[in-house]
DNA sequence: TGCCAGGCCGGGT
DNA sequence: ACCCGGCATGGC
């Protein structure tokens, strides 16, 4: 049995502090993690220097916002009208439940959220738990593409188990620690852009290559 | 130039 | 319960 902690442990070592999430209010941190689904990260930063040029990223605004403006604004994060809606769905119910504050909403149960949150059209789990971990400092795991792969190939999941599956093996083996849990999911966001490439068999490079 | 990037949804089996 | 196509831009 592979000890978590232990590849968390090594990978700080190796890396040190990620300073994650990499914006500055709740608000901004929840736009991100929507406009970065399955897109680079680069082309999220665009996006949301677009929203801050025109003043437009706060709750108020982008509910205000028509449609196609916010379409326009957000372009260079891909799926952009996806993405409007997606983004239009969550000020919504930010608005609806939390008179459009972060702060508001942080002070509701984790869990309670997270069922908020995954009722959101466009919001899966992924989404979701980034919000709650980082936005809203829920000590919550995050599992992503690079938490997947790097697992998986190193023999401690299988690929096609779920996101649930592998959530589970972080919160059943590792304290609830919300620091460390910021920390090792952007660890493994590093580590995966870094070393563990889509087509490479193994990470042979990777930091985590002792623990197999 | 084709592949990839910090997912998620909807329709079909 | 899975499987797959669609969604779209920008960097290498």
């Amino acid at each position: 049995m592979v000890k978590l902690i232990e590849i968390y442990q090594k990978l700080f070592n190796v890396f040190g502090h990620q300073n994650w999430w990499p914006g500055e209010t709740p608000l901004e941190i929840a736009v991100g993690a929507i406009l970065t689904q399955n897109t680079n990260w680069s082309n999220v930063e665009k996006a949301i220097q677009n929203l801050k040029n025109k003043k437009a990223l706060s709750a108020k605004a982008l509910h205000e916002m028509p449609f196609k403006k916010l379409a326009n604004l957000i372009k260079p994060a891909g799926y952009f009208n996806i993405k409007t809606k997606r983004l239009k769905s969550f000020i919504a119910f930010l608005m609806n439940d939390f008179h459009g504050s972060m702060k508001k909403m942080k002070i509701y149960d984790m869990y309670l959220l997270r069922e908020k949150l995954l009722n959101i059209h466009g919001i899966g789990p992924e989404t979701a738990d980034s919000i709650l971990l980082y936005a809203l400092e829920k000590p919550i795991f995050v599992v992503d593409a690079y938490t997947k792969r790097i697992l998986s190939r190193h023999g401690i999941l299988r690929h096609d188990n779920s996101y649930d599956d592998f959530q589970k093996l972080f919160h059943s083996s590792l304290k609830r620690d919300l620091k460390m849990f910021n920390e090792y999911h952007a660890l493994f966001v590093k580590v995966g852009k870094t070393y563990c490439k889509p087509k490479e068999p193994l990470c042979s490079q990777c930091a985590l290559y002792e623990y197999l």
